[in-house]
DNA sequence: AAATTTGTACTGACCGGTCAGTTTAAAGAG
DNA sequence: CTCTTTAAACTGACCGGTCAGTACAAATTT
């Protein structure tokens, strides 16, 4: 990894970190500069303003989340694919805490910014679930007058709101538990 | 109503949707005010604070929302309980979409002066829905080993995502239409 | 019933701190 | 020699909060 990159790595961290705990507007650059250890004027060199940082850490973010569930879904059966996603989205959040509730705090503006951000979302991390769902549905495992559009975004705001009370409140819980009542939940196995 | 009733109340809707559409930070006492047509004074006569009023402004509209929810729930049996509370939270966040976003946005924190938002919205909004579940598995409707808590956050979470997306990109749809994908989704009736 | 006082709600110019962004000169790395 | 980083001082716009003063209606006095 060249030195840039290390330094640019270094920045997001700290971006990430601190815009969550704090938010986007009241993070300072000098705090996240100290916090990842490089004088303020290195963020201007790479990125040019405080905006643009923001901007590239959530492209950023958001390609290797949707990176993450599309290698979860690949290779397997429809419904294998559904439960692998919900799991790796479920990992995911847990080991990047903090970008998710990044996302969760500026993706879902009406103006600003970042409205942006929640069509990114929307588009590659969402869009992996909608296409693992049409996929269902094409295979004749789901109806097949699902509204897949929907149904997909409601999969990942459970997972997404889940995930985070989990982390917030019983962090020690293992993973698998949580999968699996989710899993559940999602094949309609609560109803008696 | 009282003089300084109105006055509040004009303070507050000014407040909610200037924040749901910029967020508590970027959003000023100065454009509070002027939205609500009145000098920046009085927003320090009435509420003491920026954060005072924006504080109050989140319990005013949790109890409201948490209200509403109960009222759906009340005097129904369990499946019906459900049925009429995802309903209302879909028609309380079409009808108060702004609140919705500000909710989304600022309670999710990990720090910060609003994680107690969280803790309220899970004590009152999320807590209505645990109760409906509560009743349910107790009548034997739900499974008995449900993790009720994590199941009531589940389908919070999954009403406001979709209600966002709703509001946001087919906000012409009916509301109806919306709701019984949501009860299929949670009946478990999308599988085949 | 006119004059005066009191309490409450509101006003808006102003102050002081904060912070994004700039500048500069010099040092380290590839 | 060029690219990247550093440290520190500086600028200027912006914004939360303050406060002396206004408006006005109800109570009290004369």
């Amino acid at each position: 990894m060249s030195r840039t990159a290390a330094t640019r790595e270094r920045l997001f961290t700290a971006a990430i970190e601190l815009i969550a705990e704090r938010g986007f507007a009241t993070t300072t650059v000098d705090q996240i500069a100290e916090r990842a250890g490089v004088a303020k004027g290195t963020v201007y060199y790479n990125f040019g303003s405080k905006a643009a940082l923001f901007s590239a850490l959530l492209e950023y973010g958001i390609e290797r989340f949707a990176q993450t569930l599309r290698e979860a879904a690949d290779g397997r059966e429809p419904m294998a694919a559904l439960e692998a996603v919900v799991g790796a989205e479920l990992r995911f959040i847990g080991e990047h805490e903090s970008f998710a509730r990044l996302l969760i705090a500026e993706a879902w503006r009406s103006r600003g910014d970042w409205q942006y951000a929640a069509q990114l979302i929307r588009e590659r991390a969402i869009g992996v679930i909608g296409d693992v769902l049409r996929a269902a549905v094409a295979g004749g495992r789901l109806r097949p007058d699902l509204d897949v559009d929907m149904a997909a975004s409601a999969v990942f705001g459970m997972v997404l709101t889940v995930a985070l009370d989990w982390r917030t409140l019983q962090p020690d819980r293992d993973v698998t538990e949580v999968h699996a009542t989710l899993m559940d939940l999602l094949r309609g196995r609560l109803v008696t």
